[in-house]
DNA sequence: TCCCATTATTGCAATATTACGATGGATGGG
DNA sequence: CCCATCCATCGTAATATTGCAATAATGGGA
C-alpha cells in the first residue's frame, strides 16, 4: 500500500488536491512569494533568499513547474521563474469555487 | 535529512503550508466536499461515499481536525462531522490574500 | 450484563517526500 | 579551447504518507 487511490476520486478532486499539495510545502509556499514580490522574475536568487541547498531548491522548483503554477526560461547562463499568469488565474478561481461552496452557517453540531 | 526544515520559514508560511498540505489529497477533498455539500452533517456515511476502508477516512479525518477546518462532535455512538465556520472563513481570507498579491501582470518571461 | 454498531488506534508494508552532496550539461568569458 | 558559473539530475539517507487488517474503546439496545 502507500499508495493513492486517485482513480476513485473525481478529476477536480484529483487536480486541486495536486495544487494544494504543490502548494502544501513552507519552501514552495517561500518561493511563490518571492517571485510574486519581485518586479522582475528570480532565478538562483532564491537559493540565497531561502536557507536551503541548491538541489534542494531546484527540486521544489520542478514541483512548482510539475502543477504549471510558475514557468522557467533560460536566460543565457541562469534560468529566469516567474508565475504563470494563465495558470495563477485558474487556480485562483478553483480555490474560489471551492472555497465559495460553504457559506458559514451556523455551526450544525 | 528528509525533515522538513521549517525553522527557516515564518510562521505564517508554515501555517499557510500546513494548510495546503491538509487539503493536497483526493480523498480529504472530497471529504470536505462532501461536508459542505450536506445540509446536515455526515459521520460515518463517508466511508461509504468514498470507497476507502473505515480506518483509513479516520486517519483523514485525524488530519483534517488537526489543522481545525473540521470538528466532529460524539452523537451517541457515532460522530458528527462539520465544517468548523471560523477556521473556514480564516482560511479563505488567508487563501485570498496569497492569491491577491499576484495580479496578473504581463507575462515578463 | 452481554452483544452489536460505530470510531479510533495500532502495526505493518509500500510508496512518497525532503534534503543534500556529487556529478553532468550548457553557456559565456577569457 | 579551457574554465568558471549556473542549474538540473542522480544517488542516497532519513522521514512522512497512504492504506488496510486487526484490535481496542465506547455507547446503545436486548
Amino acid at each position: 500500500m502507500g499508495l493513492t487511490k486517485s482513480e476513485i476520486f473525481s478529476k477536480e478532486q484529483n487536480k486541486l488536491a495536486s495544487m494544494m499539495k504543490a502548494l502544501g510545502h513552507p519552501a514552495r509556499i517561500a518561493i511563490i512569494q518571492t517571485l510574486v514580490k519581485a518586479q522582475a522574475c528570480i532565478c538562483g536568487d532564491l537559493v540565497e533568499e531561502l536557507g536551503l541547498a541548491q538541489a534542494t531548491i531546484s527540486q521544489h522548483l520542478k514541483e512548482l513547474k510539475n502543477v504549471g503554477i510558475i514557468q522557467g526560461t533560460i536566460e543565457g547562463t541562469s534560468v529566469c521563474y516567474c508565475i504563470d499568469p494563465k495558470v495563477w488565474e485558474q487556480y485562483r478561481m478553483m480555490f474560489e469555487t471551492f472555497f465559495g461552496k460553504y457559506s458559514g452557517r451556523e455551526n450544525c453540531c
